[in-house]
DNA sequence: ATCCTCCCCTAC
DNA sequence: TAAGGTAGGGGAGGAT
């Protein structure tokens, strides 16, 4: 089962170790490459339009922290074992023995190897030898410390402690090195080791039989030194607390054991901030509460420790002033998250700037998920927002101080797909509404993770990415919406045209960014040649975009769309403002009626409304926008690309319709959801818009591959014919379940989809199916053989209706019996069947 | 109670 | 000049 990784290694993302070669020949020839600014920002994202690739390959921060990652890949078989090292679950004093090591300065002991003479003299690795730089001291040797050097410090404070401080420089190459050498000593003395880092190791040396610990530790530390030219220094103890402090005490190049009737003696006077778990923070809050040395600590109680810390913070604040840790050493266990951030040289120029970043940040993620051989399901964007009264940071570059911002969303089914990461990514972003100005860090991160054990994913045909990609797959949001909206606007039959032109242009325009190969100075001229004269645009569709999609739309009008809305507004006032997304038409009253009595349809108004009222709140976070900044320009720049400019309410019309554009990110959601946005008309046999999404990428469409591929086994479908064979068949049915389907079909307006009927079904008060009438369990297996015949129909071809519908089914299995049989039923079945296509878990929500 | 989102803290 | 990443633990507070 671990061995499923060693396939799934594919090429390494950037690392500065791994031989992964990007190639960069100028293929990105975007227009940050050609405007080489005046070198004053060489090294920010400002002028090195592969910034993020090389930023990750000179990261000493990065090295460390995806090491883990690499140790993993390269000994799979110890990454999951059984999890834990033995069954000895004695609480608190556990006779277990247990070494921890840790090697010496060990970047500087890597580099110093070849510069024996410098041995005792104060040495550091850093970057820069600027005597006046701010550039970081990675490790320094003991030396060095001695004059008070250490890690982290800006390498002018080094310089000044000690002015002929010798700087070394980096050699990943060579600190990977030595960690496998060492890691490989370790293993081959002891079969229980738990790797804390690159050079750092707890050993589980319970099953010595006989052997002394410490023994074994000066052994092992011989062994690595011969081997490798580096020291590490050992603690030996009865549980890791007190094995890893006991390192401390041994450095450099020693061992320490401590003898459990020592304990208290040791941590006496020992000061809290050394306990590991006490970070500058809660050494703080201890310090205000009089609290500076363990012994002081044991004073308190642990309710008191609990009610101000924490349950869980509390508890270990408390065992861990008595030497108590009932940690047990234990394997690598898989990864809960993987993700990539960057707070170090990020200055953006504008918002096409920021979003080419993103789009590299993904690149990165997505390649690093594949690396782990995982996919996820929720995704994290943090944005580094400066402070406002922050100016330039202390650092070169740096973030200084900064407000730390996130949003995450989550999809239905996990992947690692680059494009569908950079969709949901730039939505996000844009749910920010921050001015790119201001930011100083992004990071994406992916969690919820699923192994992606199926090495070769769903072949391309299928529907998942253009669903992902779409936007509404996001989790919080309901699909019925989306269909009464679309119902609506389909018996309308207007707006259609609109709709859909919209959806189009700004899928060209996603594409654009990927693709956009022809240094074009700064604007969308070559855009322009593939979309619509602004004129053909329907303007009451568009101005109920959600705002992320409107700033894309903006961008490539030059910023003249959000103009002609301004003007809309001013002039023709609010009658379009709510009127396109739950129009109460007549047409549709039914559905929605019903809809209405408990699904979100009402509870988005409902929310709508309410936010409306706290439309005080939001104009005031609007109106700072412009103080905030000395630029008039500026406004522009901000990643919603939302005008700005009549913020002052001049009438309160004019408040609602930009209190709807500013919208909190999970009522857009709502809004976006409700536009029919990405799904074709019913009954065309497309899969849905793919090629409408990336015309330039030639992903197949489902046109491509007709009547070979679809029509493989679906000659006896239920569903085929006009009307479905089902219907006729269920009509003569003796059963009255089975003709109660066939009203539904009539009264969904013979509509093809399943969901539609089930809408309908939903939208039936009374229920006859739940009597337990006739031949119940004929009836229950007619339908759910009907709905395996609809999921070998539509699997492939359209996930997202399969997912509408289990999600319907799920809310009519809470109120009747018969439904709850079938789900539960044919669940299995959808799960087998979405494993089998796309390899992977359909997440169907709870209902709300 | 348990989950989820948005944080903060910690270690290397 | 300079490369302030990464992942897990956990708390607060709200939704279910
Ligand atoms: N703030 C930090 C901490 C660590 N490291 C890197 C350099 C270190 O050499 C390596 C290992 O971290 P240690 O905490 O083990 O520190 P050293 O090995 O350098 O010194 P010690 O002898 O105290 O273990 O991680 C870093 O770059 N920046
Ligand atoms: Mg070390
Ligand atoms: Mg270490």
């Amino acid at each position: 089962m671990a061995n499923d990784r060693l396939q799934a290694c594919p090429e390494q993302s950037s690392s500065s170790v791994s031989s992964r070669c990007f190639d960069n020949h100028g293929i990105r020839g975007s227009p940050t490459s050609t405007v080489i600014g005046p070198s004053k920002h060489r090294h920010s994202t400002l002028g090195d339009p592969n910034f993020v690739e090389n930023y990750f390959k000179n990261s000493r921060l990065h090295f460390i922290g995806t090491w883990r990652n690499r140790y993993r890949n390269r000994f799979p078989s110890l990454s999951n074992g059984f999890t834990k090292s033995h069954s000895n679950v004695s609480a608190g004093t556990q006779k277990t023995p247990i070494i921890h090591i840790d090697m010496d300065c060990f970047f500087v002991s890597v580099v110093i190897r070849s510069h024996p003479e410098l041995n005792d003299k104060p040495v550091a690795v850093c970057h820069s030898d600027n005597p006046k730089g701010t550039a970081e001291i990675s490790s320094a040797n003991y030396p060095a410390r001695d004059y008070g050097i250490k890690a982290g410090m800006f390498v002018r404070d080094a310089k000044s402690l000690c002015p002929q401080l010798v700087i070394l420089p980096y050699n990943f190459e060579s600190y990977e090195e030595v960690a496998d050498q060492f890691y490989n000593i370790l293993h081959k003395h002891c079969n229980r080791v738990q790797a804390v880092s690159c050079d750092e190791a707890f050993l589980d040396v319970t099953d010595l039989e006989g052997k002394d610990p410490q023994l074994l530790a000066s052994a092992v530390r011989k062994e690595i030194s011969e081997a490798t030219g580096c020291t590490a220094s050992a603690g030996i103890a009865e549980n890791m607390l007190m094995a890893r402090l006991a390192t401390r005490t041994a450095k450099p190049n020693g061992q320490c054991y401590i003898h459990p009737e020592r304990v208290d003696e040791y941590l006496d006077q020992l000061p809290i901030k050394v306990l590991p778990g006490i970070g500058h923070g809660l050494a703080e809050k201890l310090k205000n509460k009089n609290v500076r040395t363990c012994g002081e600590l044991r004073l308190i109680s642990k309710d008191s420790l609990q009610k101000y810390f924490g349950i869980k913070t509390g508890e270990m604040l408390w065992n861990y002033s008595r030497g108590m840790d009932n940690r047990l050493v234990g394997m690598i266990q898989e990864s809960k998250s993987v993700g990539a951030e960057v707070n170090w040289g990020v200055r953006f120029r504008d918002l096409q700037h920021a979003q080419h970043f993103l789009l590299d940040l993904c690149k990165e993620v997505s390649l690093r998920l594949q690396g782990c051989g995982v996919q996820g399901r929720t995704f994290t964007l943090k944005i580094k927002k400066r402070r406002k009264d922050a100016g330039e940071p202390a650092k070169f570059m740096g973030c200084g101080d900064c407000e730390n911002l996130s949003h995450s969303t989550t999809v239905p089914l996990a992947t690692d797909d680059i494009e569908v990461l950079q969709r949901i990514s730039k939505q996000l972003f844009g749910s920010f509404h921050i001015d790119v100005k201001d930011i100083r860090g992004v990071g994406l991160q992916v969690s919820r993770l699923e192994s992606a054990d199926t090495s070769r994913q769903a072949p391309e045909r299928n529907s998942l990415k253009s669903w992902l990609m779409s936007a509404s797959a996001s989790s919080k949001q309901q699909f019925d919406i989306n269909r009464i909206a679309k119902e609506c606007v389909d018996s309308e039959g207007k707006s259609v045209g609109g709709n859909s032109g919209v959806l189009r242009i700004a899928s060209v325009e996603n594409s654009v960014h990927e693709t956009n190969n022809a240094p074009n100075g700064e604007g969308g001229s070559n855009q322009s040649s593939s979309v619509p004269p602004l004129c053909h645009l329907d303007m009451g569709v568009v101005e109920n975009l959600p705002s992320e999609l409107l700033s894309e739309l903006n961008e490539i009008y030059d910023g003249k769309l959000v103009e002609l809305i301004t003007k809309r507004k001013v002039q023709g006032d609010k009658s379009t403002g709510s009127a396109c997304f739950f129009p109460p038409e007549p047409a549709q009253v039914a559905v929605e009626e019903a809809e209405r009595s408990r699904n979100s349809a009402s509870v988005s108004l409902r929310r709508t409304a309410l936010e409306m009222k706290g439309t005080q709140h939001i104009l005031e976070e609007l109106r700072m926008v412009p103080d905030s900044e000395a630029r008039p320009d500026s406004v522009a720049i901000s990643t919603a690309g939302l005008e700005n400019n009549d913020l002052v309410p001049s009438s309160l019309s004019q408040v609602d319709t930009s209190v709807l554009q500013q919208l909190p990110e999970e009522l857009r959601a709502d809004i976006f959801e409700a536009l029919p946005a990405h799904r074709m008309p019913e009954g065309t046999a497309l899969g849905p818009r793919t090629d409408n999404m990336h015309p330039p990428l030639g992903i197949k469409t489902a046109t491509d591959n007709q009547p070979g591929s679809t029509d493989s086994g679906l000659s006896n479908n239920l569903w085929i014919g006009d009307p479905p064979l089902w219907v006729d068949k269920f009509k003569v049915s003796k059963l009255s379940t089975l003709n109660f389907f066939v009203d539904m079909y009539y009264k969904a307006n013979s509509a093809e989809s399943l969901s539609s009927i089930l809408q309908c079904i939903i939208a039936e008060s009374l229920h006859p199916l739940n009597a337990r009438c006739d031949a119940w369990n004929e009836a229950i297996h007619s339908f759910s053989e009907l709905l395996m015949n609809y999921i070998k129909l539509k699997i492939v071809v359209d996930i997202e209706e399969i997912y509408v519908c289990f999600r319907l089914l799920r809310r009519l299995s809470t109120k009747s019996q018969f439904f709850l049989e079938v789900y539960n039923l044919v669940f299995p079945h959808l799960q087998a069947s979405v494993d089998e296509n796309y390899s992977g878990t359909l997440h169907i929500p709870p209902i709300k």
